[in-house]
RNA sequence: UGUCCGAUGGUGUAACUGGCAACACAAAUGAUUCUGGAUCAUUAGAGUCUAGGUUCGACCCCUAGUCGGACAACCA
């Protein structure tokens, strides 16, 4: 496929708050004008669709500012994380059109620093190692609204702290057993400042240092930290860490280290989908969706199995916006994110998805003709393909209506279409199945004078349908992909219901539809159009002799609304 | 009876930082079309959460409310 031609940045866009931001801390020479963002997620899941968001975010910002981006993991719990989440990760930042370069990072590389850094606060007096039990920790915390109780190890040597420590370092005690915590009030109108948890003890094989450590440093205590390391002059993080920042802010200045400015946004909501990663976790476990590339997830692996494009991503990305006000983008955005882009780079193709059968009843028996369509009507250079015509064809069984009313610009008895890029035909009786009434074949005739590019083609006719000749026809599966919920926000849920009770029982339908004898030619992961139906893409479990296409998005259809106003 | 954050058409984001509320999606209408797609033109829809205040002038500043969100994992 080609290279984007998007206009990816509306030229004379207005700041949103966080370039103001940064713009206002170039002006005053914060870091003499440099800007450094990083993208840190933790490795216990992939990425979806609000991570795009943050993703296009950083490395947006850092490109427009001259800048550079990190991608860091967050991998501080050994036990939710693993090496097939960072791989996934890696993967889905690059598809997105991201390079970090040399700039990949593990919170894990900085253990070893963080360490000292918790020995440096033991030192001052501002962490201490408490051997209160998980419970007892959190039942001393407090409610927000009262305030805690301080922990009888609270006032322990430095001396003593320093060995207990070591000692928990060395392995000398079981997990849960011990934390080191930070001395700061236990009366804080702020919970996180009620001193929280920095380190403990977990006995458990992390992905990366292995068997190395048995205390694990928290995120709280690692995040701002690296951050810190890295040199990070924006930190760019979603609302929920506002009240952490206060935190963070301590550390680094207890500490004494580079302090990097952390910025936080409003995280992504789409209507008729779920965010959260337990969730999706659960819809994966649970077997509601195939897995997490499933292309009804909101993943980024599954939104590029459905067929979405990265371009089309990440101009999503840039038309919602940033702000702090909470959201829910309308997914008929992203919708048309994908049509817009499709429209012009995939190629067209004639696909029957419900065929009903039509003869051309003074057609020759044996004839075939080759007819011409073009590729793609947006993009001259795209070329032409040619279509077998034949006496027998099949067009869609919503194209025809024996009692038709009279918006209907399609086939119906004694009235005439066009057949995009072939003849003019007409109706002229119908063959039913006696039992049900179903339609089996309609008989037309065709006005020979009439093919594409004859001077007779230009007579007006009200419709122009697409169709296939019947013999030569490829029959291929097509998965008609919907929404993956029925309520807009499945988060909103009803008493004694969850959002899995908002699952769409009808999010997916597996057919086979008839297609032109040129889709034999289709790669997958490849685009099409198919002529008046939507976009589709074809799917990698794909054999050569049983291709799948999965529909990316229908094309818009007005004449569903008129039908509907009746 | 806490702290922090937020509030602008149906949705999202703007408003030269105090000067006639705009853009995109969605909706509607018409033109055009060998895709009821695309394209083009047009229309409707908010007077900016409320009440006060400052000001010649307030979406923007101040005060007090209201509503919504986040925070009480040895998760991130």
């Amino acid at each position: 496929m080609e290279e984007p031609k998007l206009p990816e940045e509306k030229a004379l866009r207005s700041l949103n708050f966080i370039e103001e931001i940064i713009e206002e801390d170039i002006r005053n020479g914060v870091n003499e004008g440099r800007v450094h963002t990083r993208f840190p997620p933790e490795p216990n899941g992939y990425l979806h669709i609000g991570h795009a968001k943050s993703i296009c975010l950083n490395f947006g910002l850092a490109k427009k500012y001259n800048g550079m981006t990190n991608l860091r993991f967050d991998d501080t719990n050994p036990v939710k994380e693993d090496v097939e989440y960072v791989d996934s990760i890696m993967e889905d930042v690059k598809w997105l059109g991201f390079d970090w370069e040399d700039r990949l990072y593990y919170a894990s590389d900085y253990f070893e620093q963080l360490y000292e850094y918790a020995v440096t606060l033991i030192r001052k007096e501002r962490a201490y190692v408490c051997d209160m039990s998980a419970e007892e920790i959190s039942e001393t915390r407090g409610t927000p609204t009262r305030p805690g109780k301080e922990s009888p190890y609270r006032n322990r040597t430095v001396g003593e702290n320093i060995d207990l420590f070591a000692r928990m370092r060395n392995g000398e005690f079981p997990d849960g057993t011990r934390v080191l915590r930070a001395r700061i009030d236990m009366a804080s109108p702020n919970m996180h400042m009620r001193d929280p948890v920095l380190y403990r003890i977990l006995h458990a094989h992390h992905h990366r240092t292995g068997d190395q450590w048995c205390i694990y440093p928290m995120y709280d205590f690692a995040h701002g930290q690296s951050d810190s390391i890295e040199r990070i002059t924006h930190s760019i993080c979603t609302l929920e860490f506002e009240v952490h920042r206060p935190l963070y802010d301590w550390f680094i200045r207890e500490i004494g280290i580079y302090p990097p400015r952390q910025i936080e946004f409003a995280r992504l909501n789409m209507t008729y989908t779920v965010m959260s990663k337990r969730k999706l976790l659960e819809l994966v476990q649970q077997g509601f969706v195939s897995g997490w590339d499933d292309p009804r997830m909101p993943t980024i692996c599954g939104l590029r199995r459905r067929g979405f494009t990265p371009e089309s991503i990440r101009n999503f990305a840039e038309t919602i916006g940033v702000a702090k006000r909470d959201n829910i983008i309308d997914v008929s955005l992203l919708e048309f994110c994908i049509r817009e882009d499709l429209n012009r780079r995939a190629n067209r193709l004639m696909a029957i998805l419900d065929p009903v059968k039509v003869v051309i009843d003074n057609y020759p028996e044996e004839l075939t003709e080759e007819l011409e369509s073009v590729n793609n009507p947006e993009d001259e250079s795209r070329g032409k393909r040619k279509m077998p015509f034949s006496k027998t064809l099949f067009i869609e069984r919503d194209d025809f209506m024996e009692d038709p009313p009279n918006k209907f610009f399609r086939l119906a008895p004694g009235r005439e279409v066009r057949l995009k890029a072939a003849y003019i035909i007409r109706c002229e009786s119908v063959v039913k199945e006696p039992e049900t009434g179903r339609i089996t074949e309609i008989h037309c005739t065709y006005d020979p004078m009439t093919r594409s590019g004859m001077p007779d083609s230009n007579r007006k006719v009200k419709g122009t349908l697409h169709w296939v000749s019947a013999k030569h026809a490829v029959g291929v599966e097509v998965r008609l992909y919907d929404r993956l919920f029925v309520k807009e926000n499945p988060d909103d849920i009803e008493e004694g219901k969850t959002y899995k009770d908002y699952l769409n029982p009808d999010s997916l339908k597996v057919i086979t539809a008839m297609v032109e004898p040129a889709v034999k030619n289709a790669q997958v992961s490849e685009k099409y159009q198919f002529e008046r139906t939507g976009y589709f893409s074809v799917d990698k479990d794909s054999t050569a002799q049983n291709l799948i296409f999965n529909r990316v998005v229908p094309l818009k259809d007005s004449w569903v609304k008129t039908e509907k106003v009746k």
